[in-house]
DNA sequence: ATAGAACTGTTCAAAAATGAACTATTAATG
DNA sequence: CATTAATAGTTCATTTTTGAACAGTTCTAT
């Protein structure tokens, strides 16, 4: 198609930078959600679930990526501390439809509020940036991934 | 400063950007991490050894932010697969000097040319920005990894 | 010098996350 | 229909990652 290597740096760069990016969100996701009593995927489940009404386990599982037996017990968990409703499928014995309950819709408030959340913090992190400029860089983090996940299907 | 609420959708969408592209990189990593017999901190270990020389645990430390015990044990499966070469450092009997051998640099390259690594997707990924995209999205990255890192502190 | 504080790296036990086998249900095929 | 294949979700064993206690070393202040 083109030259590959015509910037080499590149890939290692937007690597490094990545790596970076994430060990310093995850750390912060990884306390908020200790102090709440919650596991990271059960954190990243309700991340997910904050704009959702109603969703499948199956189609929540399509949308995190997250391994069933992960979501099965992080999803155990959020049900038993009443964060989550979990309800057989109308007329379908096999599936299971999720949605939040008030406590969980109360809890992502709370944690969004925190002065000390990731939310917060990143808010704050990107409150510089133009409108022009946080587009553009949820508008490249999306390319990237969409085309990172085309990947993984062919 | 300013309102900090006047955008209240921000910190959500960026979490939820990030945690998409997040799950789509480490797929890739862990992957590759697999194909090459390497836990995922072995391979972060080895992206940010492959520009440093010769380096201390200790500053290794720093820049993964891998838990000592995380370190130390990756550490000990690169050595002992001749990757990383651990040797005491000069007149300090406690501190530990590494730095990657032959045999790891090769892996490093061998992984970097691979067609699908993550680095070959990656850099696929982004080759459709302009140079000013790509570094401002470099920019932006260690902008908010650096007030994140910041805050730690405080 | 020397006692105590601080620091680097290792070890070991515990916690978190995952893969693979399994159960129960639904869909597809002859 | 009846039999087989496919699917959704759970369970259990294993792997991966991590925290906490520890051993040895260096630094600090008397």
């Amino acid at each position: 198609m083109y030259e590959c290597n015509n910037q080499p740096g590149r890939s290692m760069d937007i690597l490094q930078s990545f790596w970076r990016l994430k060990k310093a969100i995850m750390a912060q996701v990884k306390q908020i959600a200790h102090n709440h009593e919650l596991s990271v995927p059960q954190f990243g489940i309700l991340i997910t679930m904050s704009h959702k009404g109603k969703i499948t386990q199956k189609t929540l599982q399509e949308r995190t990526h997250f391994p069933k037996s992960t979501l099965s017990h992080a999803i155990d968990g959020l049900v038993l501390n009443g964060y989550l409703m979990r309800t057989p499928v109308e007329g379908n014995r096999r599936e299971m439809d999720l949605s939040l309950s008030e406590a969980g819709h109360q809890l992502i408030k709370d944690i969004q509020s925190q002065p000390d959340s990731v939310h917060t913090r990143l808010t704050h992190a990107v409150n510089s940036f133009s409108e022009e400029q946080f587009n553009a860089l949820i508008d490249m983090h999306q390319h990237i991934a969409a085309y990172l996940e085309d990947g993984d299907i062919q």
